[in-house]
DNA sequence: ACTTGGTAGACTGTCTACCAAGTGCCATGC
DNA sequence: GCATGGCACTTGGTAGACAGTCTACCAAGT
């Protein structure tokens, strides 16, 4: 949905580069500068000044940040501005679960549709994430994680189940960047399970491991959370709110 | 993601009548428009005809059209104008099997937090679409399902699953809605065996009594395709474009 | 017959300026 | 301490302008 597919070309053919429309641009600025925390979470979101920031007049600020609402991003305030959006304390859980539902179903599918050279892709990546967590390139393996579950995601060559499974993703990842490297152990021998119930083409398995393997994440992502955050405070520890300052 | 939601209220409070942004009222006037097939598909929407059509001016229909390509109604093609998007061969297969995970991962999450009274809704439902379809009223019977799914997904409590469920499953109804009253006979056994289920707090078997009925309902749709287009003929017949009619 | 070049019109993408209405904040006054 | 009123700020929407681009069409050249 989100994207602007070009289409199927003849193999190898691509259109020359046409230059994005701006909104397009500063929805991407945006969300990267959200994601990075440059825009902080709860932070008030000026049209004017974010224009000036980016160079360019509010109506493509104005139309980023609509898309950047509807997406989740952020919240419109009618007559206020936006804020960029705080996730509320169950959010991640049923970003989790929808992923869960999203993934299983990719996987069943891969399984259906796998080629020979899925399969190999498949291997490949298994094989470098492992080798990654091994020798301790964390980044490596988180990097490689993601790649692998996009493949198999798109394996199931079902836009709709592409299209919501990145959005998910990508939330995923801004609410709770250190989920990620958490768990690698176990997380590969998981992979390779799955990637041999896709290579059996037994679509029941495919799904069920992918399932438990998303659910592991997601108890993990729980069991960090007590740990690393046992009493629920909910006083703001200090800085009186400095009202935002232009930041050029 | 698409609705600005209202957020918990204390209850039966509800804030006064906020008059909708334009945009949105723009946003549901054209989607209406699409559905019941006013706008035909492919046609070329033009910003300032449709401004003057809606009475308003250039930016709410701008920023209407742009969710509405978001969210797949309309392809944008820079520099040209949006078309009302002309379904693909394989879409409506593609967003009935995204539609059977969503809808039976909401079945397994329903039946895990089902309440009394969400069980006593759902019994209540099942009856009177049974006997909606017994007396022959298929209008209220595909009333009756649609409105059964839809508490069903809300019963998981996972906004991601409503959303992206409502999503799909308004895209299916636009995409072929002869498809809806084909299948009344089996269809409300299956939606009782489903409740059974629920009722029971069988996560398992809810989830796959759901995969079974949707899985049903797609294998409907192909037997539909077969007999109304018995031969795949590329070429145009004659009626040049028997299409719907507007009802103005 | 097919390609090339040119022209014209239509529409979008973006900018600017402007106004009305709503929102949050602060100082005033009790 | 707490309600009130006022003020500055921000969005939502309108209007108009202009460049760039896309489509279509026609004419001339090969």
């Amino acid at each position: 949905m989100t994207t602007t597919s070009t289409g199927a070309e003849p193999a190898g053919v691509r259109h020359v580069k046409r230059p994005q429309p701006l909104r397009e641009s500063v929805y991407e600025a945006l969300t990267e500068m959200i994601i990075d925390g440059t825009l902080e979470r709860g932070r008030h979101l000026v049209e004017v000044e974010l224009a000036g920031l980016l160079g360019v007049s509010r109506q493509p600020v104005r139309e980023a940040l609509q898309r950047l609402n509807n997406e989740g991003w952020v919240d419109l305030r009618p007559g206020f501005g936006a804020m960029v959006h705080v996730p509320a304390e169950d959010e991640v859980d049923q970003l989790l679960a929808a992923r869960a539902a999203l993934e299983s179903e990719s996987a069943r599918l891969a399984a259906r549709h796998a080629t020979k050279e899925d399969l190999a892709k498949l291997k490949e990546l298994c094989k470098v994430g492992t080798a990654f967590h091994e020798s301790g390139d964390t980044d490596g393996a988180v990097r490689t994680n993601g790649e692998l579950h996009a493949f198999i995601t798109r394996m199931s060559g079902n836009r709709f189940l592409i299209d919501f499974a990145a959005q998910v993703d990508r939330r995923v990842r801004w609410y709770y960047t250190p989920l990620a490297p958490v768990r690698g152990a176990a997380s590969w021998r998981e992979h390779s399970r799955l990637v041999k119930a896709i290579s059996d083409g037994d679509e029941d398995k495919a799904a069920q491991t992918m399932r438990e393997h998303t659910e592991h994440t997601r108890k993990a992502y729980h069991d960090l959370r007590a740990t690393e955050a046992p009493a629920e405070q909910p006083a703001e520890p200090e800085a009186p709110r400095r009202r935002r300052r232009s930041l050029t």
